[in-house]
DNA sequence: GATATCTATCTGAAAAACAGATAAATGGTA
DNA sequence: TACCATTTATCTGTTTTTCAGATAGATATC
């Protein structure tokens, strides 16, 4: 015998072995598939070796399956369904899925967080129409309790209405100073709150950005130097890539490069400074609809949310 | 690309995928399942142009899976699961059926029928205990009928009593002349029950063979030269092998070597001879207990009754 | 006995899978 | 900025596996 004493079958042993189960005979099974009759064989012979007994009685006209092999046939089937399955599933198109999805966004969520979901999402499932609104905290808040919207992706930490609004972590996006290629921060292995105080800051004021900033400024004694307020990201980064100044933002809002294709450094604070959180808010008291339902779940499974 | 544009997915390619979404990082995954790293990236890679979308997200300390990916890996899972139990379920042992069986068996079924399959019940069902018993067909009828025997397996062509017993017909054996090996009649395709008429008969007497030799030698003018009759196939088959006599006998006693290692030979009868028929026998009144039925399931699956 | 048809086995060739090496990208650290 | 560690991706040569075709053996049919 010169088999490699095979342990795990294969799905192919498993199909052979289902086509000569269905033909009756090996050698009509290998006409039906197409492969020689030698392959069929041998398929069969490592699946009952590896099982343990015999699948087939060999007879001078075709082969009949024994008990085992009878069993073993329903296995095998449901095998191939489930690889069948597996293979056509992931891309399936949830058609079964309509209705319409009123989202609201805040700024950088639309930008940054959003779209390639969304795209993936819309993909997935055809028949659910998302209207998209972009807006700040305060007018979000107010409609997804009045129920102008289904449900909102906005950065959690800013939620102010614990009342009426549940809402549920997605993703926590590290702060780092930016700061232009050549700066000397980048000699060292952090800089500090102190430090980048006494550094011209470009404020960004998108989604209370600057409330946010406030919040960690205040554990000190330092403010930042703000010489630049402005509400495009693609500013904040153009105008520290050319050395004007340092932001502290998101890493998800970070691209190594501006707009004019200058290179945008980054490096840790010293000082602890929050995550900028993203995730959905809704309304406490209405359950959501199937489109939004299936819009959560689609997230969830994308940000790996059950898999710790 | 170099890649063989794979259209159906492996076992292994479902198992390394696993692997790396348990592990969250390829080349972990790869050390954890004893194989390269290469090997899981291009399964990952083969998988993912089958499915037609990205199963992971590749980030600089990992991978994590997206949205396509979190719903392969369910059904990863299960397929791997199922090959799992498709290999250990056929040697399960039925542990779950439990109590005893009184089985009736007629002589040349206890002999040539019951012997494999017996054995390869009680292995899967070691908690059944069979009592067999051999019997003539009036006994075992009767036995049937006041509830001494659960089942029987007999000739169910010979059944006499139809008021009372139900059965079911398993296998089919086909009636054939016996002759030794250096029989003139071996030089002729078939012989005919005229020229049979004319040889020395060995009649077998168990399981009312004569009465069966009857219905078929009825229909024709002439009768068998018998010239000894005996209760053991083996008496016949010696007395065939040395050209004592010939013997029309079925397929399933049949053995092409004697006692004494002498050649018996077989061929056609050019007359219809009924095929000698084998099979269930109950009492049509009462139901079969939990043993009898399972008894009855392994001989349908081993015989491919449901293969019709 | 000849023929046809079945499964099993053998052999050389083709295909696939793999390990190892290396590249490319990124994060962390000094 | 540089350097190191660690990640995934890619390439290469080798090993392993799979396979088709040929052949043998067994059985049914004629």
């Amino acid at each position: 015998m010169e088999f490699p004493e095979q342990v795990e079958p294969t799905l192919r042993q498993f199909r052979y072995f289902i086509a000569a189960a269905n033909a009756g005979q090996i050698s009509q099974a290998a006409i039906d598939i197409n492969v020689s009759q030698s392959a069929i064989t041998n398929a069969i012979k490592s699946l009952e070796e590896m099982i343990g007994s015999a699948l087939f009685e060999r007879h001078a006209n075709g082969v009949s399956l024994t008990y085992e092999g009878n069993l073993f046939l329903d296995h095998a089937r449901h095998v191939v369904a489930s690889v069948e399955e597996a293979i056509r599933l992931p891309r399936r198109i949830r058609e079964d899925v309509r209705g319409s999805l009123n989202l609201a966004v805040s700024y950088t969520v639309a930008g940054y967080f959003i779209p390639t979901h969304l795209a993936r999402f819309s993909r997935a499932f055809p028949n659910v129409k998302v209207n998209m609104v972009e807006s700040d905290r305060g007018p979000i808040e107010e409609g997804l309790i009045t129920g102008g919207f289904d449900l909102a992706v906005m950065l959690t930490s800013n939620i102010a209405n614990h009342e009426e609004l549940s809402h549920e972590t997605l993703l926590r996006s590290r702060r780092r100073l930016w700061l232009s290629a050549n700066h000397r921060f980048l000699q060292q292995p952090s800089a500090s709150l102190q430090e980048i105080s006494a550094e011209p800051y470009i404020m960004l004021t998108v989604d209370e950005a600057s409330n946010t900033a406030q919040r960690y400024w205040k554990k000190t004694p330092y403010r930042p130097n703000t010489i630049f307020r402005t509400s495009s990201v693609e500013a904040v980064r153009s105008m520290v890539a050319i050395g004007m100044g340092v932001a502290i933002l998101s890493d998800m809002v970070y691209r190594p490069w501006s707009l004019e294709g200058r290179r945008v450094e980054v490096m840790p604070v010293s000082e602890p400074v929050p995550t900028m959180d993203v995730g959905f808010a809704w309304s406490i008291g209405t359950e959501l609809n199937e489109a939004a339902k299936a819009f959560v779940e689609f997230l969830h499974l994308a940000m790996g949310v059950d898999q710790h």
